[in-house]
DNA sequence: CCGGTTTTCGACCTACAATCGAAAACGTGG
DNA sequence: CCACGTTTTCGATTGTAGGTCGAAAACCGG
């Protein structure tokens, strides 16, 4: 039962760059105790006996993070192999949350002993939850094209801009607005709010704000070959 | 640790029918006492501590069925609510299984209170086992349109029209063959074996034979939006 | 040799996504 | 207030994958 959970946030300005670019974090602790201490690990714990492994990554995610900002959470995989922590044998399984962008409401505080890293550039993990932190991203990844869970990722009110880079973070690599707008029209899952944002200080033309359609999670309909007959 | 074991073959002649035809099939066995006695379960049980989970399935599916004909083996989620057992609390992880139609070799004695039956017509399943088989049957679903889990279901050699209606079993609707045979052409998962099969009693031309190009696990490259740029 | 049957494969159409470029809508400085 | 740079918007074009259809190929039996 443990959760890798991401956000998209600007990464702490280093001294080289003049400001932070948005990227892809997980939420981490940091062991005090061994074995693996000092070592970053990923939110979790052990399932009780009259809680199912959903709530109980709810119940555990609480004491880290504010609930209610987790706008997605699903399985990914279990996690078993006898010797992933030392002494006696535990099987856990690897859940992908997400937190959305939150311009609105301040940044909630964490425990003194959580931080939010960008993927890219982890600490030292404990065990084997470079793994599970792994495994979570590409299930990201994939979904991020054919369902609609970027809503878990935008905040409510989003420029196309915006949302590129949120996906560009997401996924890795450079997505052209053009297309990322035409794609999600397509499939019904952008709604104007009929706000605009207001134009950057160089100038330029004022962006139109959008929401997702629906805020639970879809598929949509997956472009895959042998489909039913109509 | 229960797995759904599928295999495509034809179900058993019911009097209405002349002939059986090829359908899906999953491993299950009759439980001989309570809890849930005399209802279908599918094979599995605990994992012991110096085992993973899929090393444990494959232990546990040696009991029922000739291990070296699962061509495929993967996890489908997490089962754990609290009350999805009697008694004390079980957390299973599901597992997808797949077995090769082998006309060659003579079909695998099974124990007596084993047997193959067709997901469109289970049995009384015990506890939730119905729903695991639906998970696993989604699964398959998904992945013959972008895998070539196939290689898993068909024969070694097969023509054409066999594939599809492996296909066509598996998936719950018509195959194309002219459709199947471009898309897994132009994927490369084809080799053709140079042999042709005897055509049937009515004449017709005489079918080519081919096998799939490898014969592990691989995924395809998915058509998808928001790909990388080159 | 001729008609029936099954397989093979080319031709056409549609849908989706990537890319490009022009037009729209703003700022700023002369 | 008007030219210019900037950013967003959106139409046009291209490429690729999949669905459908039908003709040709290759066998049978009479």
């Amino acid at each position: 039962m443990l959760a890798a959970v991401f956000t998209v946030r600007p990464v702490d300005a280093p001294a080289d760059r003049p400001e932070g670019h948005p990227a892809l974090h997980v939420l981490l602790w940091q062991r005090a105790q061994a074995p693996d201490a000092d070592r970053w690990a990923l939110p979790g714990g052990p399932v009780l006996t009259d809680e199912d492994v959903d709530s109980s990554t709810r119940r555990q995610l609480a004491e880290k993070v504010d609930l209610t900002r987790v706008a997605h959470l699903e399985q990914t995989g279990v996690f078993s192999a006898p010797e992933r922590v030392p002494g006696a044998r535990v099987v856990a399984s690897g859940f992908l949350g997400l937190v959305p962008q939150d311009p609105g409401r301040p940044a909630p505080r964490l425990p003194a002993d959580t931080a939010w890293h960008p993927v890219d550039h982890l600490p030292a993990t404990a065990f084997d939850h470079g793994g599970i932190v792994e495994q979570a991203r590409q299930r990201l990844r994939g979904k991020l094209s054919y369902t609609n869970i970027g809503f878990a990722l935008a905040p409510a009110e989003f420029t196309m801009a915006e949302l590129s880079r949120i996906y560009t973070a997401s996924l890795g690599h450079e997505v052209d607005v053009t297309n990322l707008y035409r794609i999600l029209h397509r499939r019904r899952m952008l709604e104007p709010t009929g706000r605009t944002a207001p134009p950057g200080p160089s100038g330029g033309r004022p962006a139109a704000m959008y929401r997702f359609a629906v805020q639970r999670y879809r598929v949509t309909d997956p472009f895959a070959a042998f489909r039913p007959p109509i």
